[in-house]
DNA sequence: CATGAAGTTTACGTTAACGTAAAGTTTTAC
DNA sequence: GTAAAACTTTACGTTAACGTAAACTTCATG
């Protein structure tokens, strides 16, 4: 009861019999916006980034299987803490040149970057996390003495 | 020949018998600014925002060790990940009544609401460096298998 | 005296990743 | 057959923390 929209509804009421498929074609833009829980305004602003270009049928865009796992790779890159910007220079290698020695290690280069930032990130929140106990400390023993005069 | 600024001022008007500081009593801003390798635009930003409220001498802003130590925790606080609104809260908390049980209750669960978020960012941090290191084992194979041949 | 270094205010510009609204054209549903 | 859904483009709005430029004053110095 998760399917309701134009392409689910096209496999269920398809009626050819040698036409019978398990993985689907072609995706509305509104099919993946509920798939990966995105607006479709996300989907297009990809689309307006480079980050993707998916064919048209008319003025409506037609999504295929490779265009869902270019979404699939930016979602990803994203919880990964990379920038649109970021993703489409792999993206570009990609497409350039299939998988190359140079993709990969630029590739490298970002996530030892982001480890980085990462690894420092980690160790101010732990370093906050002190003082912020510490503080706290603070105002709890001050907030006993000044219960202790009023309970 | 480094202070022919407001501090320098002061000490000449200064009366008092003990004359002679190991210790500023005032800053310009471009002190402030060097001190803290910030610009004086950053500066002027957070009075902007009510963090700080310098005396001024005509147009020009006077800086004291107050306003220092008040410079000071705001960049740790940009450090630890604080917005320049939260430091503001906490400012304005201690200066209307650090010592009210009401205000030391309040500030004892921002404390807390606090801690919980960086509780959780630290966990999310430690799953994405997870798998930024599974993503780069990935890439490491697959770079070694392509300088197999081409070494 | 000129000049340049440091200070001031006002106010628009920047970045990232969309949100939101308007205004229009299909498509689908009952 | 008509209303609702879904799609489209265009374009301005949002947030945080400043950057940058203009246009000005004050101060110190060679």
């Amino acid at each position: 009861m998760q399917n309701t929209t134009a392409s689910a509804m096209a496999a269920e009421f398809e009626t050819s019999p040698e036409r019978v498929r398990r993985t689907q074609d072609f995706f509305s833009i509104g099919d993946l916006a509920k798939e990966f829980d995105i607006t479709t305004r996300s989907i297009r602003f990809y689309e307006d980034q480079g980050l993707m270009s998916p064919e048209r049928r008319g003025q409506t865009r037609i999504y295929t299987q490779k265009d869902r796992v270019r979404l699939k790779l930016i979602l990803r890159g994203k919880r990964l803490g990379f920038t649109l910007a970021e993703t489409k220079t792999l993206f570009d290698m990609y497409d350039r040149d299939g998988s190359s020695v140079n993709q990969l290690q630029t590739m490298l280069r970002l996530i030892d970057d982001k480890k980085l930032a990462l690894r420092q990130q980690l160790e101010d929140i732990k370093v906050v996390l002190h003082e912020l106990t510490a503080v706290e400390s603070g105002c709890l023993a001050e907030l006993s003495e000044k219960t202790k005069e009023n309970p």
